[in-house]
DNA sequence: CCTGGGTTTGACAACGTTGTCCAGGTTCTA
DNA sequence: TAGAACCTGGACAACGTTGTCAAACCCAGG
C-alpha cells in the first residue's frame, strides 16, 4: 500500500474528517457539519456534493469530537452486580430499550458485588461523562458519587438503596414480599419455618429477614436462631446451611429461600430427600413452574424495576429537578406448588 | 445559588478543567496533566499542591477530550442479540472481564435480531470510535463494516459467521453438535427422529439442520419432511410444531431441539403427555438436571466463546496482525435421561 | 442600476486534553 | 569557575467537531 502524501486519500488506520470531506466536495467545513446534521439552509445540491464526498471517502463522523464540544455524551452508565445473572438480564434489557428510545447508548459495567470495584466502576463512567448512570449498589458508602452529582450526572440507584447519600431510588418490596411469602407457607400449617438468605451487609437480604420475622411474629411463631442461615450464597454454604435446618433436633418443614440463587441449590437439596419439605423463595426463574413440584416464588418484576429507573433516568436528564424520591414496586406470590405442602402429618406441627 | 464570575470555583453543572486546576495550584496546565496521569518528572512537592488543588475543586479528568487526542478509546463494543437471553449471560461476562483486564470499558447493544439495528447500533458504536467490536450477527450482510475494519476497528464475530466480509469469527460446531445429539437418539433405538429448529436465515440454524440430515443418513434412516419444523422459536409456533410431529400418522419418538428457547418449550409440551418422547436439546440450561426426566442437552460453552473472542480482539489491538481466521470450539453432550429414554416398545422402531 | 431583505456559505474560536519543544535552574565535571 | 548535563515546568499547537458571526450571494422592487 503506497503511503501517498494527497491527505484526503484514505489510508489505512487513518479516517477522514469533515475537512477532508469538505476539501473534496469543495465546500467549507461547516458545510460538511451541516450536511451531516441535517441542519437547514444548504443548497439541495451542495447537499449532493457533500453527500458525495463523504460516501467516497467513507467519513463517519468523530462522536468523540462532537462530545467534547457540545458537552452531552447521549450515553448512560450501568453498573450491576453481575452481568450473567438472569435477574439482571431482563433488568438490563429495560435499561437499554428506554435508552435506545432517547437516542443513547448503554456502558455497562458488572461490579461483581466488590465496594472498591463498583466506585472505579463508576468514577471510569464519570471521567466519560456518561449524562446519567443507574447503578445496583455493591458498596455501602456512595458519598464518593457527590461531586458527580452535583456536577450533573443524573443518578438512579436501583434494586438497594444507596449508602450514605440521597437519591433516586427503585426498589422491589422486599419486605413485604418475604412476609407475604413465610405467612403463606404459616397459612399452610407450618410452625417451623427456616430462612436462607444473603450477607447481612446487602440491603434486600436485611429486608427480607426483617419480613421473615415479622410473619413468624404475626403468627405468634417462635423464631428458633439454627433456622436463620445469612451469608454467601454459593452451593456450598447452602447446601450445609439447608442440610443443618432440616437434620437437626427440631427441623424446619418448610423453608424460605431469600433469592433466585439460593433458591435453586435449595431445590436440589430438597428434592433428593425422602420427606417432603415446602419451599417458598424470593425471585422467579425460568423452568419454576416445570420442576416438580412446581416452586411457589415471591416474583419481583426486573423489567419494570429497569423501566422505573430508566423513568427516572430520563426525567432528570430532560430537566425536571426533584427531590430524590423511592420508588417501591409490589412484588407477586406465585404458588406452584412446593409452598403448598402441608407438613408431614403428626408431624412437629402439633403445637 | 449566586452565580459567580470566578472561574476556578465550582459551580453547578459546571466541572473544573486542569486549566482550573493549574490556576488553583500555581503551576503550569501540563503539569497538572503530568500528576493526573502519573508521568514522572514533577517534583513531590509539586505534586501534593496540584494534588491538593484537585482535591479541593473535585476535578476529574474529561476522558473525551483526552480519547480526541490519543485517538484511542479504551473501549469496546458488543452487539448481541439480546442482553435477557440466558444464554449471552456467560458471554458477555467473559467480553467485560477481558475488556477489565485490559482497562477497557464495555459499550453494549442489543440487536433484537433486526439487521437494520445492529447496522444501526455497529455504527454508532463506530463513531464513538470503540478500539474494537465483538458481534453477534443479525444481519446476513456485513460489507457495511468493511470501511470501519479498514480504517482499523478490530472486529470478531461470535457465534454466527459474518455475512459476504472476511473476519475472524469463533463459533460452537453446531453441525458436529447437532450430528452427535441425533446419533445419541438414534443409538437409543430411536428411528422416527424429528426436528424443530429456528429460521434457516440464522447460520446456526443451518448447521444444526445439517448435522441432523447427516446423522440420519448415516444410520441409513430416512426423514420425512413433516418431521422437520423450522421457523421463529416464539413458544405458540414451537408448541404446534411438536403437536404435528408427535401427533400425526407416523409420529416421531424422539424430538431434537435446536436452541434453548425451542427446547423450554418442547419440555413443556412433551412433559404434558401420556406417552414419553426422548428429548435431546442443543444448549445447556440451568435446572436441566432437576426436571423429571433431566434434560439431555447439547452444551456449548458460552463463556468460553465470549474469552476466545476477546481474546482474538486484544491480539489484535496489541498490534498482531494476522489474516482473519474461524476458532470452532466443540460442544459437549451431558445425558441426564431424556436423551435416553428408549422408543415406546413393539411401536414404530420395528424396521 | 441600485437598494434591501433573505438565504447560503465559510472563517474562526472554542471544547479539555496531551505531545512537542524550549527555557530556566540546578548539579556535576573538568 | 566555566561548561555540560540534567531536571523541572510551561507555552503552544493539535485532536475533530460545533456555535457565532459576518461576508457573499440572490432576487425582487423601485
Amino acid at each position: 500500500m503506497a503511503d501517498t502524501t494527497r491527505t484526503s486519500e484514505r489510508r489505512y488506520g487513518t479516517r477522514p474528517t469533515m475537512k477532508d470531506v469538505a476539501a473534496r466536495a469543495g465546500v467549507g467545513l461547516k458545510t460538511v457539519s451541516r450536511v451531516v446534521n441535517g441542519e437547514p439552509g444548504v443548497t439541495p445540491d451542495t447537499v449532493r456534493r457533500v453527500q458525495d464526498a463523504i460516501d467516497a471517502l467513507g467519513f463517519r463522523r468523530n462522536d468523540s469530537a462532537r462530545i467534547l464540544r457540545k458537552g452531552r455524551t447521549a450515553s448512560i452508565g450501568l453498573v450491576l452486580e453481575d452481568l450473567a445473572d438472569p435477574f439482571y438480564g431482563p433488568l438490563s434489557r429495560a435499561v437499554e430499550e428506554a435508552a435506545r428510545a432517547h437516542g443513547a447508548l448503554l456502558i455497562h459495567g458488572s461490579s461483581a458485588e466488590d465496594a472498591d470495584r463498583e466506585r472505579e466502576l463508576v468514577l471510569a463512567l464519570c471521567a466519560r461523562r456518561v449524562d446519567g448512570l443507574i447503578v445496583v449498589p455493591a458498596s455501602d458508602d456512595h458519598r464518593y458519587l457527590e461531586p458527580e452529582i452535583d456536577a450533573g450526572v443524573a443518578t438512579v440507584f436501583v434494586d438497594r438503596p444507596p449508602g450514605r447519600i440521597d437519591a433516586d431510588v427503585v426498589l422491589s418490596d422486599s419486605f413485604s414480599g418475604a412476609r407475604d411469602g413465610v405467612a403463606h407457607l404459616i397459612a399452610h400449617g407450618h410452625r417451623r419455618v427456616g430462612f436462607i438468605g444473603d450477607r447481612l451487609s446487602i440491603h434486600t437480604a436485611r429486608e427480607r429477614l426483617r419480613g421473615y420475622r415479622t410473619a413468624m411474629a404475626d403468627a405468634g411463631l417462635p423464631v428458633d436462631e439454627r433456622w436463620v442461615s445469612l451469608g454467601p450464597t454459593d452451593p456450598e454454604r447452602v447446601r450445609r446451611a439447608a442440610r443443618a435446618m432440616l437434620d437437626g433436633e427440631e427441623p424446619v418443614t418448610a423453608v424460605f429461600s431469600a433469592n433466585n440463587r439460593v433458591t435453586v441449590t435449595a431445590v436440589r437439596e430438597l428434592n433428593g430427600r425422602a420427606r417432603p419439605t415446602a419451599l417458598v423463595g424470593f425471585d422467579d426463574f425460568e423452568l419454576a413452574d416445570l420442576l416438580s413440584p412446581g416452586v411457589t416464588v415471591i416474583a419481583q418484576d426486573a423489567a419494570e424495576l429497569g423501566r422505573a429507573a430508566a423513568r427516572r433516568l430520563f426525567r432528570r436528564l430532560d430537566g425536571v429537578n426533584e427531590e430524590p424520591a423511592r420508588v417501591t414496586l409490589p412484588t407477586r406470590l406465585i404458588p406452584r406448588g412446593s409452598g403448598e405442602l402441608p407438613p408431614p402429618a403428626g408431624g412437629p406441627s402439633r403445637s
